[in-house]
DNA sequence: ACAACTCTATCGTATAACGATATATTATGT
DNA sequence: ACATAATATATCGTTATACGATAGAGTTGT
């Protein structure tokens, strides 16, 4: 018996949710999110190799991604490269997530202007 | 020597995040930011005392929060109460961290777009 | 051949999350 | 007055997360 719906999972460590992200853009290796993390937080999250393959294990268990056999480009491939896809509950989870933050954030900024209000903005 | 930048605490714990946006309406002590939380979050994140209180101890000592000897209420007042007020430091963090949520989530939509496009939605 | 880089992986430590538990005070119902 | 429930703070121990250091093997360029 596994977990219900992908609200269950919420929040989402911070890691998972980079992952997820990193892999929306299509199937990539371990190395390659490392790098794709850097890129989409414009370099404000630098993921080492312990976090990465620390949370990939534990997204396999939970089936939020799997391991892929496709090599992109096999002409040019590397055969040390594991390479990951999200799934249909990793694509759920993070739909979840975002949604969770943008609420948040709406939240905020409502309670931003009651305080400023408060202060005398 | 402190830190430098509220970015530099980026991305914040999400019970750090909780707490500042429960003290953003208002100076609360630690039971009523427990129950804001509910509020705020409509029911899915609910704080325990562990959560709460391990976490105010370093934002006290992160000067995000400060202890305020006021009592907004004197009359109904309950003398075991501990108030809390969010600094000005603090301040400044709730909104870098909800900056770097609504980027993210901006990052996230985009993506989920193209994935779509990709798959054929 | 050699160096630099790529790539996966684990280890240990530090931080964070959280339920269980303890204890005391205040409010409510009878 | 008494019992019970709700309020309130706090710590403990366990699990989960984060992450740098390190290791080692394969790949690329010269």
């Amino acid at each position: 018996m596994t977990n219900r719906s992908p609200a269950d999972l919420l929040p989402l460590p911070v890691a998972h949710l980079h992952i997820l992200l990193a892999l929306a853009t299509g199937d990539k290796h371990g190395y390659a999110i490392m790098q794709e993390v850097e890129v989409l937080t414009d370099g404000a999250v630098t993921m080492g190799p312990g976090t990465l393959y620390g949370a990939v294990k534990k997204m396999l268990k939970a089936g939020l991604v799997d391991e892929s056999d496709e090599r992109p480009d096999p002409e040019l491939d590397d055969q040390r490269r594991r390479y990951y896809r999200i799934t249909g509950l990793g694509g759920r989870v993070l739909d979840a997530e975002v949604a969770r933050m943008e609420k948040l954030a709406r939240t905020a900024r409502v309670r931003q202007a009651l305080a400023m209000r408060r202060s005398g903005g």
